[in-house]
DNA sequence: ATTTTATCGAACACCATGTTCGTAATAAAA
DNA sequence: TTTTATTACGAACATGGTGTTCGATAAAAT
């Protein structure tokens, strides 16, 4: 019932609890189109000024509708842009779990986390760019290092399982590989993507397998990844190298 | 002339133009006096609920001073942090400054100059935690950024001086480096600090000069930037690394 | 003691937020 | 096609914050 959306203290809730804008069955097609217009007006806002910059106004403005229509759906202007960021996640989720049932029947032979990623933003740019671009706002980019440290702290504990006391305490190099990591992405999306995903994968795994050697303190062989992803019991996202540079890290001086 | 402060367009212009709270010679008390209290409220206040949450208003309130008195001195709240960052600035070069005037008579034997920001921050913690703690803003951040880059993007540079084609171009490694360094310095703020400075001085080191030898494809040696520092001309703070890790940069397996 | 300067509060115009409500239009269901 | 349900809307409202101006007061400098 709609007239309940304005009940005091339920604000933003729709009947059907989904505030992205990825239609289920039977949803009104115009809760799906005035979301839409929501969504892709605070993209196109975040890009031109600076997320912390959009005020609700703008978005009204840009989206062409009214501002309670505006409060029945969303709180407030950061619950529309974690809308966008759930609807990312889903989307690259999703092609995860494809890509992860595909090596499971021989067709892919390998999950590769940071190249999967680096495509993922090169495919929806528009959307990284206001997320992870230089524009975007301090929230979503926290929201963004959460997610990506919850889902390579995990593995790269396994890793150090038989291991009591690495070099540098395993939070510590998942927190700062993933700073990185955002760096990177932002940079190549700030720099309009000047290489390939698949050079980026390369640029991050040069810096990157180094450092987590020597922080951890030991060597990681090829394909250890996919072997703690296969035992997984979730299936989860697991494989953050797929395959290494060989052993010889250090370029010959 | 205070009352030319309120001519249109010059907003926040005192008459010795110095807006951080350092005093100068012959400026009135009182000068200091509001600037001192309205910087400490800010740093409160950001520390409590975020800088992006806190108002004018709310600076007014703890500060005790009056609306037209703030404007008097800045143009917002963005230019008061500006000026608490140019404050700590000056505090941590000119501390830079005497160690390299040291080390170039014999009393010093380097300057490191990561483990001497870690040292400053822990001097300043309350200063550091509002500018590069969880808590601080977008703007200051990008602004801490840029200042580190530029920073260590020429003794970098010059590193590969005789090197055309690094695995990693150069300024995508130091915008990641220093992305690294902000993270790892944000982590140890928001964690009370629980190794002193020169254990995270150590924790960076591990992670980094794997990375800076495999990303420009050469071994660093042992005071190399030294080397860099002396022969530069302005004697700025060049000292990357003042000393590495042995050569065996890969702990055995 | 006098002059200069900084600070102040009040007043003002402006802008944005968030809520409420009755109405109109659209979509879904019968 | 008609009926019912739902969504979107504009106007009105209270609230809070920004930034400017001005004359008065107090503090600092001379």
């Amino acid at each position: 019932m709609f007239r309940k959306l304005f009940t005091t203290g339920h604000k933003g809730r729709s009947c059907h609890e989904k505030r992205g804008y990825m239609k289920e069955k039977k949803e009104d097609r115009r809760i799906g189109r005035t979301r839409r217009l929501m969504h892709e007006a605070l993209m196109s806002l975040i890009v031109e000024k600076g997320y912390e910059a959009v005020t609700v106004q703008d978005i009204l403005d840009r989206a062409d509708i009214g501002r309670s229509t505006f409060y029945a759906h969303y709180r407030d202007k950061d619950e529309l842009l974690l809308s966008s960021f759930e609807h990312l996640r889903n989307l690259f989720e999703q092609q995860q779990q494809a890509l992860i049932a595909s090596m499971r029947t021989g067709q892919e032979p390998e999950v590769n986390f940071i190249l999967e990623l680096f495509r993922h933003t090169g495919e929806h740019q528009k959307l990284y760019k206001a997320i992870a671009g230089k524009q975007s706002g301090e929230m979503i980019l926290k929201y963004l290092h959460r997610y990506l440290y919850n889902l390579l702290i995990e593995p790269h504990t396994l890793l150090m399982k038989n291991k009591k006391s690495p070099p540098v305490p395993v939070e510590i190099t998942t927190h700062c590989l993933v700073s990185s990591l955002l760096s990177l992405l932002t940079w190549w999306l700030d720099n309009n993507m000047p290489y390939p995903a698949e050079k980026m994968d390369e640029i991050f795994r040069i810096m990157t397998t180094p450092t987590i050697e020597a922080a951890f303190g030991r060597k990681v062989q090829k394909n250890e990844y996919d072997k703690i992803v296969s035992r997984h019991p979730e299936g989860s996202l697991m494989a953050f190298y797929s395959h290494f540079i060989d052993s010889d890290c250090c370029p010959a001086g």
